[in-house]
RNA sequence: GGCGGCAUAGCCAAGUGGCUAAGGCGACGGUCUGCAAAAUCGUUAUCACCGGUUCGAAUCCGGUUGCCGCCUCCA
């Protein structure tokens, strides 16, 4: 089974195959720390997570970078407007972002690069730029000289001159051109600035990816991700920039998700047209929406609204029970009178895990498609169910069959992170109370006193916890969402 | 205007040449249940339209229609 991986670029599926034997570098674009992360951040995010999750599960040696761009003018004017510096609005919404990616169960990067730890290092990138002729000095400002880039275009497929008339002119400034783009900024009165041969001033939006990349994953990078709304200007004028100074490849793979949409339009910071991710989680447990985020594929293009995630924790709910399921087998000695698994099944069942998890691992290795891996899940999730319908005292008796099964399962939650706490047990600690108040339910329910037994069932309802009676009595689960 | 993408059931969503078109949600009917919940069984699609290539296409090519994205800060 080889992994394919689509590359923006090439504009089709590849062959993976990285740089050093047995190593991934993956560096992804992070946030520009100007606002709350919404629903469309938190989609990169987890899918870059995802993607890392599985390299490393299929033996890779993966070093995942995720920068900071913690000085931009957005960020200035932030802090302008509430009378700040613009540090203290960068630490704000970068202590956001972590808050979230815990929830979300996004496991840390290897580093957090900032673009103001690397001013030294952006300085002397855009020196090198500037004596190999590829970039030039105005005014204090440095711009980087696109028209003289021969391959300038390549990612977003666009030509020079096709882009002239969509540049926008920015009066005042000095460049040679109107395609020029900004690789060091001179600083206006009061702005945050740094020491440069130039002048003081701060780096331009590009040139801090580049630099970041290379330091820590070398001049060629396996992997580069980011948001569709990146390709075009951002990662193409990284190319331009780091492809001149260094005269090879920048990045091999160029991984781009698909945009959020909300109601028909792209969710966007400039219009206020988004979901924070703050309020989304006031709402639903970070595992859903995670398992909402990587149940469709993460290149597609897709409509965000509550209403999916409702059906997203639905299902959801539905992996759970079965592991708790499961769990409950695993933990409960094996029943008296064991029955033959082959004479009823367990055979079957065996079989079809096996085709399960060839069916999973088909699809993770297909561009990590894991909105096709979760059907695969779901499609196991109901043979256990049907066996468990049909022949309830068959997985009891057949501990080697659960171990099986639940080891799957453990798979798919290293691989797709879906739960926060380990695959969901049946040990639950029920508070004193609300034992007390079930007992005395099941005694209202002997007694064929109904009207108390949904009044305690309501009250067990009011402490978080769900009753549902079954033909070995009655089982507490948490309320969802708890 | 330029470039690009998409169109699969009530909704969401996999599938890019060949077994019965994954899976989820919902709905309806049945089983279970004091009721409920959970679970399960069954039903719920010929892939926007037209033409072409092919033994064979949702899948390739051309056209039509409709949506959307990028071209300006944005994951």
């Amino acid at each position: 089974m080889t992994l394919k991986v689509y590359d923006t670029l090439r504009r089709k599926k590849e062959e993976f195959k990285p740089v050093r034997e047995g190593k991934v570098g993956i560096y992804f674009c992070g946030m520009t720390v100007q606002d709350k992360p919404h629903m469309g951040h938190m989609l990169a995010f987890v899918a870059g997570d995802m993607i890392k999750r599985y390299l490393r599960y299929s033996g890779y040696d993966v070093t995942y970078i995720q920068n900071f761009t913690d000085v931009d003018d957005k960020i200035i004017a932030k802090a302008n407007e509430e009378g700040l510096e613009y540090q203290d609005i960068a630490e704000r919404y970068i202590g956001e972002y972590f808050k979230y990616e815990k929830e979300l169960n996004i496991l840390p990067a290897d580093k957090y690069p900032r673009a103001t730890e690397h001013i030294g290092d952006i300085i002397g990138m855009v020196q090198k730029l500037i004596d190999k002729g590829a970039a030039y000095e105005s005014e204090g400002d440095v711009y980087f000289r696109v028209r003289q880039c021969s391959f300038y275009g390549k990612l977003s497929g666009r030509k020079i001159d096709e882009l002239k008339s969509g540049a926008r002119i920015e009066t005042g400034d000095s460049k040679e051109d109107d395609l020029d783009f900004t690789l060091w900024k001179a600083a206006k009165e009061g702005e945050p600035a740094w020491e440069s041969p130039w002048g003081r001033g701060r780096p331009g939006w590009h040139i801090e990816c580049s630099v970041m990349s290379m330091k820590y994953l070398g001049e060629t990078v396996d992997m580069h991700g980011g948001g569709q709304d990146l390709v075009f200007p951002h990662h193409e004028n990284e190319i331009a920039q780091s492809e001149s100074a260094t005269g090879h490849n920048y990045v091999n793979y160029w991984l781009h998700n698909g945009l959020l949409n909300l109601q028909g339009e792209k969710m966007s910071k400039s219009t206020g047209h988004f979901f924070s991710i703050e309020d989304i989680c006031q709402e639903f447990s970070g595992e859903v929406v995670r398992f909402y985020l990587l149940s469709t594929h993460f290149r597609s293009r897709t409509e965000f609204g509550r209403d999916r995630l409702k059906e997203a924790e639905a299902g959801f709910e539905r992996i759970k029970n079965v592991c708790i399921y499961l769990d409950e087998l695993s933990s409960s000695a094996p029943a008296e009178g064991v029955e033959s698994p082959a004479a009823n099944g367990g055979e079957r069942l065996l079989g079809f895990v096996d085709d399960v998890e060839k069916d999973f691992f088909a699809a993770m290795d297909d561009d990590f498609n894991s909105g096709e891996a979760i059907g695969h899940i779901f499609r196991l999730v109901k043979e256990i169910n049907r066996i468990k319908a049909e022949n309830p005292g068959l997985l009891g008796h057949d501990p080697e069959a659960v171990k099986r099964v639940l080891s799957l399962f453990g798979l798919f939650d290293t691989i797709l992170g879906l739960f926060r706490d380990g695959l969901p047990s049946s040990g639950l600690e029920l508070p004193d109370e609300v034992g007390l108040l079930v007992a005395k339910r099941e005694e209202a329910r002997k007694e064929g006193d109904w009207g108390s037994a949904d009044r305690l069932r309501d009250e067990i309802l009011g402490m978080g916890f769900m009753v549902e009676d079954g033909p070995a009595g009655p089982k507490i689960k948490p309320l969802k969402g708890h």
